[in-house]
DNA sequence: GCCAACGTTGGC
DNA sequence: GCCAACGTTGGC
């Protein structure tokens, strides 16, 4: 099983919307880069333990988990001239963009903060830290989850 | 294929 | 709101 970091805005969806769903699930649609991409289609796996990241507020932070329910299928919403995410280049045919789906796991009982992960030593290689990283989808080492959750207030199992 | 210009991300 | 860093685009 493998660890990863899932970025989203909270005033576009938030960790609170995933859980709020049916069945707590919901498609990570709307990738549309690469390398992110290539991450869902060749690393992400059933059961694969996601970390929730909240970008782009005030205090950005790690907020729960989720889990991998469904591995990477094509994301229709690129084909949909209606969608924000719409890409011609991406067919039902020949799809472009990937998504995976998730379920809801945890919230952590307080958010852990970027400046919280920068002061960890045990934290300063993640991606996450490194200025200028925009990538929507990182893998995360085991040790590196199994701290963050502990500061999170959650048992790292 | 190079690379400057441009748009976007996202912390601060 | 600023702006550094990055990915993408398009002229050549």
């Amino acid at each position: 099983m493998r660890h990863w970091l899932m970025k989203t805005e909270p005033g576009e969806f938030s960790l609170d919307d995933l859980k709020r769903r049916p069945g707590r699930t919901a498609g990570w649609d709307g990738v549309r880069n690469y390398e992110a991409r290539n991450h869902m289609r060749d690393g992400m796996r059933l059961g694969d333990r996601i970390l929730v990241y909240h970008s782009s507020v005030k205090v950005p932070a790690a907020v729960g988990t989720a889990i991998i329910v469904r591995e990477a299928h094509p994301d229709a919403s690129a084909w949909d001239p209606a969608s924000p995410y719409h890409d011609p280049r991406s067919t039902p045919k020949r799809p472009v963009w990937l998504m995976v789906e998730i379920r809801f796991e945890s919230e952590f009982a307080r958010p852990v903060t970027l400046a919280e992960m920068r002061a960890m030593p045990g934290l300063k290689d993640m991606p996450l830290l490194r200025r200028g990283m925009r990538l929507s989808v990182q893998p995360v080492k085991p040790e590196e989850f199994a701290i963050i959750a502990r500061l999170g207030g959650r048992a790292a199992e």
